[in-house]
DNA sequence: GGCGTTTTTAGAACGGTTCTAATTCGTTAA
DNA sequence: TTAACGAATTAGAACCGTTCTAAAAACGCC
């Protein structure tokens, strides 16, 4: 495994453990399959590779893990209407992201010049003060077409190649 | 009907009409629902409102019309996972909410001093250009609790009231 | 008034998520 | 090694907002 990565499953795995919670061999390789990826995979495509190592696991145990680790503020959930819920084990904190409304491709927006693409943080108190609310969490999204999909549509004509949203 | 609203109203009515689409009593009373309130109404919501004047009204037919004005880019959808999604009628563009997780509430963040809170606009050419993606939307909620659920907290304790999402 | 089109209705279907009851697993104590 | 207890896991049902479908109703036009 990745350096990178076994020190990230290794920050969970503490913080789960610094809960009470008893990371077992399914709940582990669920943080791998978080921490090993930037493609914000859906709780299915978690479920997908946790089998390839404990076949029989259920879907349950995935959204179970997904809890526990929401609970320690250990990944970040992209909620979807139309189509299932992202997540990010990599980065917890709220940042904004990419969305390809074709082929629903997930892009961490790093260091792009834009004052909306800095991460937040220091924001939500000054705006709790400014807005009256108590704000916690924050979320920018941009959607559009990622550069492969452009690709892909060849120039002009539109085929539909994949879910739309 | 407020002035105001009746301006909205015929604004969405000719957008419509501009398109092909019939407007009929049922979705006239649809536009009305969205644009005499800020309270960013669910399809449930809108429904009974509809239903207020035509019992009958099926909830098929509100989102029938919710769906005929998005196509016309008359109405801003705000999709939550866990919830119903909710309907903006008089700002169908892109503008930052404050969500409340305690009530459901949500308001519009508007004349906020902050960077992100500007609405976008011009951003996303700019955007494109930096990311690769070919952008056509954004979205930016702030997540907390609002002012009268903070009230109605009472200080310290909580009592879970409401959903929490 | 009759006819073809559009709109509407009621309810089924759908899909992601959550819940539930039963089973299995892991640990500790005899 | 076995017994017993609590925690974790499983399979499938339930849930809920949304979308789909087939039939009925309303509308516009001659």
């Amino acid at each position: 495994m990745d350096c990178q990565v076994s020190r990230r499953v290794d920050e969970m795995r503490a913080s789960l453990s610094a809960r009470g919670v008893n990371v077992t061999r399914r709940r582990a390789k669920t943080l791998e399959a978080l921490a090993s990826t930037d493609r914000h995979p859906s709780a299915n495509e978690i479920h997908a590779e946790v089998r390839r190592w404990y076949p029989s696991t259920s879907l349950a145990t995935i959204y179970n893990t997904i809890e526990l680790l929401k609970e320690a503020g250990e990944i970040l959930e992209l909620e979807f209407s139309g189509a299932a819920n992202r997540y990010d084990g990599r980065r917890p904190d709220p940042h904004p992201h990419l969305v390809c409304l074709t082929c629903e491709h997930i892009d961490d927006m790093d260091g792009i010049d834009d004052p909306r693409a800095a991460g937040d943080g220091g924001g939500l108190e000054q705006l709790s003060r400014a807005t009256g609310y108590k704000l916690v969490s924050q979320r920018t999204d941009y959607y559009g077409v990622c550069p492969a999909c452009q690709d892909a549509d060849g120039g002009a004509g539109e085929s539909d190649p994949a879910p739309r949203r």
